[in-house]
DNA sequence: GAATTATTGCAACACAGTCGCATTAGTTAT
DNA sequence: ATAACTAATGCGACTGTGTTGCAATAATTC
């Protein structure tokens, strides 16, 4: 982790963060941080959170960038090959805890795996 | 697949996409079509050659939404659970024929699995 | 408390993708 | 062929996510 200072904007970012299990864009961040919180800042926030290895980030429908807590996540290496869901009809997106299996290719290396699931939650299935 | 004219612009698009084995952006193919191709149309094709089970897309890094020909895809249901892998220095993305064992989950019903395994290709790694 | 510099706010920007609408051009029927 | 029908196109304006330069602010260090 990086050199920081505590600002007000960067507990409010982590606290929205620990305050659920969902993975957020920055647009939903934005919806529960308080209005005057910039939009440029929350953007600057979750890049170098993820940098620090804080959060990690994934692309889901609509080419929207999530950012979610690394909770059990290696320190070193940082490989999240683990899944996201996404309810295609709530559009909320959480992390599968169950690893998944990347395969491996002929040729070339792999890195990174993102895989993103998508279907219908537990709540929006009745 | 639905009611189609034989345009100029539809055969150039699908010109492109047999021309090669990698995947496409809008913009990868407008580079590769004539310079009086115009955007919207472009998008619009892509839209509709998706919809009709010509192409299937996915999502790449930098949030591109990329395309590529449905080769052998079961024609009902669709499923499109294979990966695809991006290089990230040359930023070329292929289809991964190998299928990819999606997990099941404890709750909801996953639908679908979107895989992008980034890394370096054989090209890259010399 | 002063100096240092990370962080912020603002405004402008870049870029992917979408949309309404008038025009053009495949297709079908005459 | 020609006319009628309407899918496809081109244009311009727009939306939304994310980025950036720069001056102002505020957390930290001395």
């Amino acid at each position: 982790m990086g050199v920081h200072r505590k600002t007000r904007n960067l507990e409010l970012v982590l606290d929205a963060f620990h305050d659920t299990q969902e993975a957020l864009s920055a647009h939903l961040l934005m919806d529960r941080l308080p209005a005057d919180v910039n939009r440029s800042t929350v953007y600057r926030l979750l890049d170098r959170l993820e940098d620090d290895g804080v959060l990690h980030s994934f692309l889901a429908s609509e080419n929207i960038k999530f950012y979610a807590l690394c909770r059990g996540c290696s320190q070193s290496g940082h490989v999240h090959s683990h899944a996201h869901f996404q309810c295609t009809s709530c559009s909320q997106v959480v992390c599968i805890e169950q690893q998944v299996v990347v395969p491996t290719l002929n040729q070339g290396r792999v890195d990174e795996a993102q895989v993103l699931l998508k279907g219908q939650c537990a709540t929006c299935m009745q």
